[in-house]
RNA sequence: GGCCCCAUCGUCUAGUGGACUAGGACAUCACUCUUUCAAGGUGAAAACGCGGGUUCAAUUCCCGCUGGGGCUACCA
């Protein structure tokens, strides 16, 4: 690493890009990004900003780039940057221009574009827009002044000579107090900001290395992008941006600022809210088709009261003017209700294809795959999250320790049929020729019937003893799956324990 | 603190100066189906933050307040 900023001087010279070259560059529809900083996993409002992108790209027939901000060696990993695509790849989210593929623009690491930002740093400060800076900070407040009166109007080559002295100084943008600058958002209109908010902006740290608002701006305009959507945290560094754009002589492209996702309690989202990584979503269960569904109406609504979308029915349907101003709360119960929609709406065989990853290893080295595959299809309209289904279907692979308390009482203890139905019915479904749902089913309604019972005194006492509690699959599907003897086995034990109460 | 953004049921949202008795969805509740739980069906309850204007009329336009959020770095 060269030390410094002017080391890096006589490079600037060799790079071959030149403002004019980008600029002519033939403006093909809209060419929207996604940038993301590898600090960590993608994260839910990641992903809505970059579902966002790729719909405006897709309905418009443009392309959708994705480029990594891995300016911040401390934090950047590659961990994350293989997080972060392995998430919008499984969302389905594919990019046109960026790692991996490629692209015309590229290199797409932010970490490789370094000498092309310096080189536009270098024109800004020959230009007479940017300037070097040897202000020291003020010790009281820790700032630099806001505005460099001492070193702004210093000619060119005292600030040379005195870089060579210490090239261990900032560049800052000459920013001109009092102006105000207005852009107009597409979702949020006009905005407004003065530039005595701003001030004279650092674009080059004493490191050499550029600035992420400086940074941007250069690869946002020299990848030819043409619509910035991007979270709303990024609003006040827009004309902060608009004034790098401005100095460059370069038309700077439109911008939108998307609602936050905040939590139920309207806090920004964080571990606290439970599960913020698709990521972890995924590892619960959750179908990307539903996630991105879900996230999609999270600060975007159709003209129509629809819900429930198909890629390419949010593709035809979705423009920049259905999205909304105020921040949405991530409701982790509607994107259950999405999912199990979704799961659903799946085939059987696509359904066991997804639950089979979360078949914990005890059940599938118990039971043979087919077997295991009935028993999910019982549960296919009553999973809202794939990982929901240990706690669910347990008692198709081991008998219940206990008994839930109310259902005990309630339903084995405080019935004067349940011990004969407990005693009989297994006795006589071991009997049964043909060991079917239909052919348990007619047993069981003609015992009902024989003994003057009502079907649920029957099926109840059954079911709290084959599963511990009141709630299950029909008791004749399960059965089948159970078999007789497994049913007689619990059966059995609950007989045991009830005269052990007794 | 300063600057900026935002404000409709608990939540995601639709909506418009009068058609609003404010629409849809999740969640909730009830009923239904039913062997339980789900799923499905039907229905109920549930909101325009407050105060001033403008207007014949304001949830809708303007101002203030309050509340929430963001930014305020030589982080991205």
């Amino acid at each position: 690493m060269p030390e410094g900023f002017l080391a890096c001087y006589n490079r600037w010279a060799m790079v071959e890009i030149t403002p004019e070259s980008t600029e002519t560059t033939s403006n093909t529809g809209v060419r929207v990004r996604f940038a993301p900083s590898p600090t960590g996993y993608l994260h839910t409002g990641g992903a809505r900003t970059a579902l966002f992108n790729w719909l405006l790209a897709r309905s418009r027939g443009g392309s959708f780039i994705l480029r990594i901000e891995d300016t911040d060696e401390e934090r950047s990993t590659e961990e994350s940057t293989n997080a972060i695509l392995d998430g919008l790849r499984w969302l389905g989210l594919e990019w046109d221009e960026g790692p991996e593929v490629g692209g015309e623009f590229g290199p797409y690491f932010q970490s490789e574009r370094k000498e092309l930002h310096l080189k536009f740093a270098d024109r800004l400060l020959k230009d007479g827009h940017a300037f070097v800076c040897d202000c020291p900070k003020d010790e009281a407040s820790d700032e630099r002044p806001k505005f460099d009166e001492n070193c702004r109007e210093r000619p060119l080559s005292e600030q040379l000579k005195l870089l060579a002295k210490n090239p261990a100084l900032p560049l800052r943008l000459k920013v001109d107090p009092g102006q105000e600058i207005a852009f107009t958002d597409m979702i949020r209109g006009e905005v407004r900001v003065s530039t005595d908010e701003i001030g004279d902006i650092v674009i080059v740290k004493s490191t050499g290395g550029p600035v992420y608002n400086f940074s941007c701006v250069i690869d946002d305009a020299t990848m030819n992008i043409t619509h910035v959507l991007r979270g709303e945290d990024h609003l006040s560094n827009t004309p902060k941006q608009l004034l790098i754009y401005e100095k460059l002589g370069w038309k700077p492209p439109q911008f939108a600022h998307l609602p936050l996702i905040v939590g139920m309690d309207r806090a920004r989202l964080s571990k606290r809210h439970g599960a913020t990584s698709v990521t972890a979503y995924r590892e619960l269960g959750i179908l990307p088709e539903a996630l991105v569904n879900f996230l999609l109406l999270i600060g975007w609504a159709p003209k129509d009261d629809r819900e429930e979308f198909t890629r390419d029915e949010m593709i035809s349907a979705f423009s920049v003017d259905g999205i909304g101003k105020s921040s949405g709360a991530f409701n982790t119960e509607k994107l259950f209700w999405f999912n199990g929609k979704h799961i659903r709406s799946l085939t059987d065989e696509e359904y066991l294809r997804h639950i089979f990853e979360f078949v914990p290893n005890e059940w599938k080295k118990a039971k043979r795959d087919d077997h295991i595959a009935k028993v999910m299809l019982l549960f296919k309209d009553r999973v809202t999250h794939f990982a929901e289904i240990e706690e669910l279907a347990w008692y198709f692979f081991r008998a219940p320790e206990e008994f839930n308390e109310d259902a005990w009482q309630g339903i084995i203890a405080g019935s004067n049929s349940a011990a004969m139905v407990l005693k009989e019915i297994p006795a006589a479904l071991k009997a049964l020729s043909e060991f079917d749902c239909e052919h348990i089913e007619e047993l069981v309604r003609g015992y009902a019937k024989d003994k003057g019972l009502k079907l649920k005194d029957v099926i109840q006492p059954l079911r709290v003893a084959t599963t511990g509690d009141r709630f299950s699959p029909g008791f004749f599907e399960m059965a089948e799956l159970l078999g007789a003897s497994e049913i007689a086995k619990r059966s059995s034990a609950t007989l045991a324990k009830l005269s052990a109460d007794n």
